[in-house]
DNA sequence: TATACTAATGACTGATAAGTCAATTGTCAA
DNA sequence: TTGACAATTGACTTATCAGTCATTAGTATA
């Protein structure tokens, strides 16, 4: 759906400018160019196109984030991890402008959307220091997952206040050293395995089976023609009825990776099959 | 005014739950058990009173994390430091809330405001920062700044999302341990002296006398009694017209620092005279 | 007690916003 | 070309909110 498309972008850049609350429906189908009852076409509810926003992107940077601590060379992952984080940030501006400012002005819906995807980032961290520094950080794990939280967003507001230009590969090395030198030599944590499960007793659940099938379905309506289309087939097939061999799943969840509008489904497959 | 305060203060529970935009001003005089008319005596619009809770509670923590950083020991510093913001935090969880979750969603000049105490705290960092290390940290100090900005508000979702108990001397112990840490391994900062001056090219400007005068006016009205009210009275004649000793003026600010209502004039005079 | 003054009220106004739906426009097969 | 169906429009409805002001309640003084 491209209007769908259309829309989101468009009210992002607005969202970014001025916030949920202050930007009004009118204002947004004025600068997509269309009448209020064609974005009520696409989505039922401001509310709607919010969630669909959050989802878009999160679900994209998610994704991207696991594929790398899941397959970078060891050397390479807190590097390429920092890099895909400001990759996105510069990609996709408007939006990340929104996350970044826009935790407050969600209703208790979209908060908890956010808090789902948070879940999943923390999840996805460490298992990143997990890789990195195994039980050298037995200890300070917790602690260390919300400093390279904090790292991670730190350099944020030089992004957002300027049109400056930054040199990546500087930041992300500058990033990477700071996680070294914490990591290595922290031995006060406040955040302990104990305080950390407090603050977490809400757990994500995982996708069902049948939920998993539900998503598969929406992502064919999608896409036309071609391999990837070929691939999430037989994937949702064998879904209902098992008959493929756990490395031809892998292969054709790897068609599909990079696909636009892909990259959430081939991560919750990847979830699912533990991959 | 107690009126005023009594806003203020229930006024901050509503926007602390639910944004400033979310919050009607209806909801607010409820809270507060009082008219729609009887709040437009105290403040002329909204904006007005959400101005005045970001003046009245940052103008404090200014005056605070200034008086610190200019007086306690060098070995107690960073910790004091710490523990003032999260002590402040603690006390005011509400307005800490807001200045946390609500940088959008604010109007131009309110967003200015917050832009002014940003930099003031900048400053007051920095000069910490000169304190602590000197000029082994020449070439990384505008990034050590950035750090400890992030380190400040490290655990702040800790407080925004829960009511457990939270040992701020294991907290601040902490945060002094990763500020040195990075302090004296940083070797590849990311944001430069160049860089921190391009950013921060609109300048603070200092108050000139006559806002002094009419500050102090102000604060005039609000003291009933006692030897703080002598103590502002002597101070704006000395700034009328110099009289007394600058070791008798710094005693008659001294008299006030700790006095309701009184921090930030205090810090303000401290200034002007450069003590 | 009467009078003058201040403090407080809340119904009202005008503005703006989300969401609806009858009417219009566009498209395509017969 | 026609008629059936789908896509699109924007004036309208309903709701909410900031801010006003004529009226009332409260208080201090003569």
């Amino acid at each position: 759906m491209v209007k769908k498309q259309l829309i989101m972008e468009k009210a992002s850049e607005l969202f970014a400018k001025q916030g949920f609350k202050a930007t009004s429906v009118q204002q947004i189908t004025e600068h997509c160019g269309i009448s209020k009852g064609a974005l009520y076409l696409s989505f039922n509810s401001k509310d709607e196109l919010i969630s669909s926003i959050i989802d878009h992107y999160m679900s994209q940077v998610t994704a991207n984030f696991d594929y790398i601590v899941s397959h970078s060379d060891k050397e390479d992952l807190l590097y390429d991890f920092y890099r895909e984080y400001y990759h996105f940030f510069n990609k996709h501006a408007n939006i990340a402008k929104i996350f970044i400012k826009e935790t407050q002005s969600l209703n208790e819906e979209l908060i908890d959307r956010m808090r789902y995807y948070n879940q999943l980032h923390e999840k996805i961290i460490l298992t990143m220091i997990d890789r990195l520094y195994g039980k050298k950080v037995r200890d300070v794990k917790y602690d260390l997952l919300y400093c390279i939280k904090k790292l991670l967003n730190m350099y944020a507001e030089v992004f957002l206040l300027n049109d400056i230009y930054l040199d990546f590969n500087v930041l992300a090395q500058s990033l990477v050293e700071k996680t070294n030198i914490i990591a290595e030599n922290i031995t006060i944590p406040f955040i302990t395995k104990q305080q950390y499960e407090l603050l977490n007793f809400k757990k994500v659940k995982d996708l069902s089976k049948e939920e998993l099938i539900h998503l598969l379905d929406e992502t064919i309506k999608e896409i036309e023609s071609g391999l990837e289309r070929e691939s999430i087939l037989l994937l949702k097939e064998n879904l209902m009825e098992t008959n493929l061999s756990i490395a031809i799943v892998k292969g054709l969840i790897e068609n599909i990776r990079n696909y636009p509008g892909c990259e959430w489904i081939a991560y919750l497959l990847r979830k699912y099959y533990e991959l």
